[in-house]
RNA sequence: GGAGGGGUUCCCGAGUGGCCAAAGGGAUCAGACUGUAAAUCUGACGCGAAAGCUUCGGUGGUUCGAAUCCACCCCCCUCCA
């Protein structure tokens, strides 16, 4: 049934670790099995990096196994301190079951709850740890602890050795909350293998132990690699900031354009990472680009796959709509349903009235959240790097919004289609 | 409670009375080169179009002048009790 499920993983590089590695690939094979993954709420989406373990989830469903996905309401009050340089700020319990709601919502959308037995759960761990009180907790969990072998944990090494650094008695109790929602899964849904990010090593063995102390079970626990760039810098980050998952944060445009952008050093890899294309088919595709001329096509393969992915094939079109407009056409070619269907898509667009503009371009165009700060603007200007439908402005067209967005330059009247740097692209739409 | 160390611009990290809007590195932005890639090179990188304005945990003070000195307060770390 799925040691051929292990052998996939390792061929796409997903196997970091492996708790119980001898007794699994015989354990998956032996029938239908339950494994499940938490996502805490730290945000009210999640963003590029639990994708990995959402498909990981998500795979393992295909194979014919039951997926558990694990908000943690309960983890998410706590905050989970591992290889986090500092301690974090607590946020309110309501503040948190708001995200608790959506990331539950967002967690689902990756898994198959109409799949006959092996259908997926979404659990909350505040169901199981909110009635507990302290004496049980301690008496009935915490006996099962060595805080000698806690300090020990890597994750938490830094935090208790490096100078500057410290951890609060909350953050140090997390693994023994996450140990027990192992614990309480395998009890309650026969769970027996934990998936987590490389950094979950220490709570997932901490689970493992206590599901064995408490209910004398076998549980496995498996990681996943940390997702890096060739380049070293962090994975998952633009100069807009973080890739979420949420359309209302990260547009699917601006998603597929994040995927579009993968380094050839990366894009491989990420293939096997992000997509259910076969590792067969990932290599052929690599043979083909190094053989060809120019632009290799892992790129599109990849954003088009992720995309359709994560925002449906509703958002895959949108953003290949804005993409090809903006970096395939004629600008003049767009008819003025173009213009509005391009709003309706996520580019970024705002409504322009000449008549109340401000005084000067750099701050029309920080207003429409284009740049930063002004002089990230003036300095465009200064290298031609300014376009509005097309015409490069100089400095000296600063000082002249409304000269800038005269009517005559408009599109069909009242488009305005500001490019700043090669791939920034703001919509105006004057009344 | 006691002793010591520390809080600098997004991050790391120099700076101990004027030459400091504050070294250096990273990240980021723009340009050149390209393939909306990487590497490399160039410029920018507190805010402001500019004049200028506001920063070095907080509040006061000393001084012609403070990130740098003093007082008090807040927060973090280490060791001791």
């Amino acid at each position: 049934m799925s040691s051929a499920l292990i052998a996939d993983l390792r061929a796409r590089g997903l196997l970091f670790q492996l708790a119980g590695e001898e007794a699994l690939p015989g354990w998956l094979d032996g029938g239908m099995r339950t494994l499940y993954c938490g996502f805490d709420p730290t945000a009210d989406s999640l963003h590029i990096g639990s994708l990995v373990p959402l498909l990981t989830l998500q795979r393992f469903q295909r194979a014919g196994h039951r997926p558990i996905a694990l908000v943690g309401g309960a983890t998410g009050l706590i905050g989970d301190p591992s290889f986090k340089a500092q301690e974090r700020q607590l946020n309110t319990p309501e503040v948190i079951a708001g995200w608790v709601d959506r990331i539950r919502d967002q967690v689902s959308r990756f898994i198959d709850f109409d799949a006959g037995p092996h259908s997926a759960l979404v659990v909350n761990n505040l169901d199981w740890t909110q009635g507990m009180d302290v004496l049980t907790f301690l008496r009935d969990i915490g006996k099962h602890f060595s805080v000698n072998a806690m300090v020990q944990k890597e994750s938490v090494r830094q935090r208790i050795e490096r100078e500057g650094a410290g951890i609060s008695y909350t953050e140090f109790s997390y693994m023994i909350l996450q140990a027990l929602d192992f614990a309480e899964l395998a009890g309650r849904h026969d769970c027996t293998l934990q998936l987590g990010g490389s950094d979950q090593w220490g709570n997932i063995t901490a689970g493992i132990d206590l599901a064995r102390r408490l209910h004398g079970k076998q549980v496995f626990g498996l990681t996943l690699p940390l997702i890096t760039k060739a380049d070293g810098t962090k994975f998952g980050k633009t100069e807009s900031g973080t890739i979420w998952l949420d359309p209302a944060r990260t547009s699917p445009y601006a998603f597929y354009q994040f995927w579009l952008g993968a380094a050839d050093a990366d894009v491989y890899r990420f293939l096997r990472f992000f997509t259910f294309l076969d590792v067969a088919e990932i290599e052929a595709l690599e043979r083909a680009d190094a053989g060809r001329q120019g632009r290799p096509e892992a790129q599109g393969v990849l954003a088009r796959e992720v995309t359709r992915l994560v925002h449906g094939d509703e958002g895959l079109a949108a953003a290949e709509r804005i993409t090809r407009c903006l970096f395939e056409g004629d600008l003049a070619m767009l008819s003025a349903e173009d213009f509005a269907q391009l709003r309706l898509d996520g580019l970024p667009a705002s409504a322009l009235d000449r008549a109340t503009l401000p005084g000067s371009l750099t701050q029309a165009l920080v207003e429409a959240g284009m740049a930063k700060s002004g002089k990230q603007v003036k300095d465009a200007l200064g290298s031609g790097a300014v376009l509005v439908n097309g015409q490069p402005l100089s400095w000296e067209d600063n000082a002249d919004p409304a000269g800038c967005f005269a009517a005559a330059r408009a599109l069909h009247g009242r488009f305005y289609l500001v490019r700043l740097g090669k791939k920034k692209y703001h919509l105006f739409e004057a009344p």
